[in-house]
DNA sequence: AATGCGTGGGA
DNA sequence: TTCCCAAGCAT
């Protein structure tokens, strides 16, 4: 009989993830050593509500085309919303156009490296510009998405859920990232990649979890959540849809339509009309001398 | 601060 | 089938 074996060394949960990352990590385009802030920014943009697979071969396309952020401004939106295909929500190309115009105009077609400034572009918020200092120019950086959210509340907090974005959430993952900058840099996407392969919404992956044994959620027992209801997003039959709708009819017409062109798009005239005004005001749509209907040139 | 904004895959 | 949800942002 020996003495009691002390406990192993424990290091922090910090580094236990970014070890982690080494070899669970996916081999995805965008994390290449080669890719520059900008070919970051067009995927953290794309990023934004929509899965990684639907990505992929859209970044790919839009890193050809328009290798530099002056390509991209130099291009009608059009065209861009065309190139954007079926990722959703395109007020985000017309916002990536936008910025790209912005770079090229006030930062000599260099995307920026401080937060700020980043802030400052159309459609780069919080995340998005802390994401492309991070991973585009190798800052130190607290980069909070729902990923990241979702694990500080259980690894942390001990919560199965994470409620709202707060300020707090910025320190929170602060004080967990590695010193080392280089390390704090792989840590910021790390803490990510967990989120998004393991500590999953739905039913989380705690068996294969490097960090199962230190997790305040666990310790607790996975209390289930507790707190108010989240409001699921409807769609079928929402302006949305319609929106969708429309548009998808001027991405495949290459000539401006009448407005009887659109009514196969959705039944109720009112609502059709009333979203296509919507899309005029976002100036995802235009309307000619004539009456006619296009995307925008 | 709550809401609107697309789309499609998986449980 | 229905429901959930996937690297947010702007207003």
């Amino acid at each position: 009989m020996t003495a009691a074996a002390a406990p192993p060394p424990r290091e922090p949960a910090g580094e236990t993830i970014v070890d982690w990352y080494a070899s669970a990590a996916r081999d995805l385009p965008w994390r290449t050593p080669d890719v520059d802030a900008w070919a970051v920014l067009v995927s953290e943009v794309m990023l934004q509500q929509t899965p990684v697979a639907r990505v992929e071969p859209v970044w790919r396309t839009w890193m050809v085309r328009w290798p530099h952020p002056a390509d991209l401004a130099a291009t009608p939106p059009a065209e861009v919303i065309r190139a954007w295909g079926k990722l959703g929500y395109p007020r985000r190309a017309l916002r990536l156009r936008e910025a790209a115009v912005a770079i090229t105009e006030r930062h000599g077609g260099i995307v920026p490296d401080d937060v700020a400034a980043l802030e400052a572009l159309p459609g780069v918020g919080t995340y998005t510009a802390r994401a492309v200092a991070c991973f585009g120019y190798g800052q130190r950086q607290p980069v909070v998405d729902t990923n990241v959210r979702r694990v500080v509340a259980r690894l942390v907090h001990g919560c199965a859920e994470a409620g709202n974005a707060r300020a707090s959430d910025l320190t929170d993952i602060e004080a967990l990232a590695p010193e080392d900058e280089q390390r704090a840099v792989r840590f910021s996407v790390a803490v990510m990649e967990l989120g998004a392969l393991v500590c999953v919404a739905g039913t989380p992956r705690c068996a294969v979890c490097p960090v199962r044994d230190v997790c305040a959620w666990r310790l607790a027992g996975s209390p289930a959540y507790d707190g108010p209801p989240r409001r699921v997003q409807k769609f079928a039959g929402t302006d949305r849809q319609v929106r969708g709708r429309l548009l998808d009819v001027l991405r495949s017409a290459h000539e401006p339509v009448p407005p009887a062109a659109l009514e196969d798009a959705w039944e109720d005239a009112a609502q059709r009309s009333r979203c296509l005004d919507s899309l005029l005001t976002d100036a995802l749509v235009e309307q000619t001398e004539d009456g006619l209907f296009r995307l925008p040139t």
